[in-house]
DNA sequence: GTTGAGCGTT
């Protein structure tokens, strides 16, 4: 049973692949399989990890054979309580092969093959992406702190009692009403950002990059040639001023002067 | 021991 994703993708070409998304970390594929397993016939399931690690991203795939179930299990499943954390089905967007999927449905990878579409093609960012930056960010930790998830817990009591009530109305979670707080939240981190003295690296090089190419003209690497370009050589040299001033501690003299009685 | 609003592998 934890075969998935294991020898690799069985077969996708005629499946339906779901992403749910909320799950808690410590979800695995057997846990998720039987669930969606039950409202129809799930080809496979898989759980993108962390591959330095191992952990779960927080997200899997679940591919179903036919639409009228996957579809069924989106709306079944979507809001359902998962080992303590509510999770999100939905249908995937992109494919395992970064190509377009049609209602879900995984089109035939070969097609691409054939030079279909000429004018526009994907960039191979997944296989860049795992290289460092933005993998990590978005797998690590966002910026949200415990502040959001302080509201989150809180609210997790409601929403137990409310999915209580819920057990007539599923649909009514269709809406998500999660955009709300989360516009408000992401206006008020983007100016906190903006504000923020804290910026990023003001860039060490001043000049923006009008001449990338060393100066070939008057400009020696050296900087000697240039007429009062080097004035610093020596009277910034600490050396010379160590010379120059006398005991590195004259006030030690008095101190210990002083402190010795 | 930790996180999170996100799109995938032999």
């Amino acid at each position: 049973m934890s075969h998935f994703g294991r020898s690799g993708p069985p077969d996708i070409k005629d499946t339906y692949s779901l992403l749910v998304l909320n799950i808690t970390f410590r979800t695995s594929a057997d846990d998720l399989f039987p669930l969606f397993e039950k409202y129809g016939k799930v080809v496979d399931v898989f759980i993108p990890r962390d591959r330095r690690t191992g952990d779960s991203r927080g997200f899997a795939f679940v591919r179903y054979k036919y639409a009228d179930e996957a579809q069924k299990a989106v709306e079944k499943l979507d809001g359902r309580v998962v080992d303590g954390r509510e999770i999100m089905v939905q249908f995937a967007k992109y494919g395992p092969n970064a190509e377009r999927i049609h209602k879900g449905r995984v089109i035939e990878p070969a097609s691409r093959s054939r030079g279909r579409s000429r004018s526009r093609s994907p960039r191979p960012r997944y296989k860049d992406e795992y290289r460092d930056r933005d993998y990590r960010r978005r797998s690590r930790s966002r910026s949200r702190d415990r502040y959001d998830r302080d509201r989150h817990h809180g609210k997790e009591r409601d929403y137990r009692h409310r999915s209580r009530s819920r057990s007539g109305s599923p649909n009514y979670h269709k809406g998500r009403g999660r955009g709300q707080y989360d516009d408000k939240r992401r206006s008020r981190s983007r100016s906190d950002g903006s504000a923020s003295p804290a910026r990023l690296s003001p860039s060490p090089r001043r000049s923006p990059s009008p001449r990338r190419t060393p100066p070939s003209r008057g400009g020696s690497p050296d900087g000697r040639n240039g007429k009062g370009r080097s004035p610093t050589p020596k009277s910034v040299s600490p050396r010379g001023r160590r010379a120059d001033s006398r005991s590195p501690s004259p006030r030690s003299d008095a101190d210990v002067s002083n402190e010795n009685p």
